[in-house]
DNA sequence: TATTTTTACGGAAACGTTTTCGCAACCGTT
DNA sequence: AACGGTTGCGAAAACGTTTCCGTAAAAATA
């Protein structure tokens, strides 16, 4: 916009009344007449004027933007948990500003004092993996800006929340494969300082003690991402042979898995079941179509943004913090 | 942020200095002593003073911020272009405002007024499919707006563009099916009012020709969605038995074809071979995996910021528009 | 007619910066 | 002792709004 946009300042001196007048005017202020509005409102319309955001936002001190930290976008429960976010957003008159961690706690450092810095109105989050200390967010929170976590959340950080009960889908999915009989099941996990790790792998845990099965520590694999599952590889065929079902932690690392299997002789789910978690559409392309925990993306993210304009309507800010759980169900397919 | 942020003025309060003195020692101005520099920024670190974004964009007139308008967050596609813009846009001090216009063009139109409106620096478009008139941008492009369009662009529209050669693109996926000895080739083609779609169109029909095989209307075929293969269904599997390959526009319409095709009988590629365009992580895993034309999301959205960053460090502006183009190459894999 | 109320508008401060201009005080030269 | 240059800083305008306060004229009331 090189040709410098039309401001109030110009349509006060052409229409010769003053600026305050034109403000007042265009926002159908009761102090002004009718007829000096319709001069206005029309002119204005005519030349095509339009506020200008960046002195409004000056102006209030506020942005009407939401600033959001994830690690990765290219991965589709993201990418779906953003179209959420956006859709919502932008129809109640924010915008986005989005910042990716890569999974790196330095870079979502920097995220968070960016967004700050840019006085977005509030943030959404969802922790990276290495995320091990959580002071520059209780610093944030402090300061009294609105906060929600989503999906990756921590129980040290004191927050809206929105996430699906992790337990309970470690929990059933675990009892699927138990209940089809299977004996002998490997958890590949994620990693333990994230709470969806632990949740998931205490579902998987505590399914299997309910059933009277023994949990052992050498069955429980960290592993999530298609790269571990190469580095895994040789333990992974080892051990294969001694078990017959399989808990992982995201789709994508489950059809690694029934690909590394598949290439090694193993009939899946007859001689190994596994399932999966996230149901992205990867899970019904591999053969045998993926049976995974369904996790909504798209609905958290607009549950996400809900419950930040909650925040951001109230400022009186008395509202104790909320947490949204999804319950997770499982899509059953043919893998297990 | 309740707590209302030190500013400039408080400084310069406590210190007993003037407003003017503050700003320049923290931005090293030679005219201030080294004492006075020291005094200042000391206690600017001491109290974690942050300058006010918005009072700066105000006074610069320029937000530090590129838009993007994207038809739809959750194709992998475009989550890595998206990934690839972010990644570089931060690196460089800019922010990313992110709208979808979910393949709308009156979307299409709000997301691009709500950026003009945020005086964004530069602007990064890939069209909608529905997009017929493109006014909208030649206004803003007239009026001076940097605007880059990337995949899905027009021939409308002057400006600088990334974009893969999508006749190319069509042209050796077609080729490499004669080679195999394909003679009645299907075409699943995008919408014709996309630049992409015309293109690899062309590059299809072309390579029939120079092959000596008649271009025929009837097999080419506007379907471009997993939904509109399951519609298409019926008329797919009535000319499955007289064809021998087929081109197809992306990937996950791909592999719906040959997902029905295999329902149906058919085995790919002894009956049909199939080839996509795209290569998202679905092609690797699709039985058989999937030959497709490879495209470099991520690389171009990198190229688009590269672009933009160009027109706006040099706002002299009489550099011609430039296309940056992608070669296109095709990933072997099973289908065909 | 005199007084109060209402109507319709203008002036100016404020939001937090940057930057132009001006000007003392000091320095070194002649 | 007078002059020109440098050093170090402050005042104020500007970016484009909104909004508080004030006020003249018109209308309503007494």
């Amino acid at each position: 916009m090189k040709s410098t946009q039309l401001t109030i300042k110009d349509i006060a001196r052409s229409l010769n009344v003053s600026i305050s007048t034109v403000s007042r005017a265009l926002k159908d202020h009761p102090d002004i007449s009718q007829e000096t509005k319709d001069l206005i409102r029309n002119y204005a319309k005519k030349f095509n004027y339009r506020p200008n955001v960046l002195a409004l936002n000056l102006r209030r001190q506020r942005s009407y933007s939401i600033g959001l930290i994830i690690p990765a976008i290219v991965h589709h429960f993201f990418s779906s948990v953003i179209s959420g976010i956006e859709e919502l957003a932008h129809k109640e008159g924010y915008n986005l500003i989005i910042c990716q961690s890569n999974e790196n706690q330095y870079r979502e450092m920097i995220n968070l004092q960016t967004l700050i810095d840019h006085r977005v109105d509030g943030i959404l989050v969802s922790l990276s993996k290495t995320t091990q200390t959580y002071e520059h967010f209780n610093d944030a929170l402090a300061s009294g800006m609105p906060i929600v976590f989503f999906d990756r959340v921590s129980e040290q950080l004191e927050a809206d929340k929105v996430i699906t009960d992790d337990y309970e889908g470690g929990r059933i999915a675990t009892e699927y494969l138990i209940n089809k009989g299977c004996k002998n099941i490997v958890h590949l996990a994620a990693p333990q300082n994230l709470l969806i790790g632990r949740e998931r792998r205490n579902g998987y845990c505590d399914a299997l003690r309910k059933a009277g099965i023994e949990v052992r520590e050498d069955r429980i694999l960290k592993c999530d991402t298609r790269e571990e599952v190469q580095t895994l590889r040789h333990h992974i065929l080892n051990i294969a042979t001694e078990i017959d079902g399989i808990f992982v932690v995201n789709d994508s690392t489950a059809i690694a898995v029934i690909q590394v299997l598949q290439q090694n002789g193993f009939r899946i789910p007859e001689d190994i079941s596994v399932i999966g978690y996230g149901d992205g559409p990867n899970a019904s392309i591999i053969k045998p179509e993926l049976t995974t925990v369904v996790q909504k993306g798209y609905e958290m993210g607009r549950e996400s943004v809900k419950l930040l304009l909650q925040r951001l309507n109230n400022p009186a800010a008395d509202i104790d913090f909320q947490t949204k759980v999804f319950k997770p169900t499982l899509k059953i397919r043919q893998s297990a």
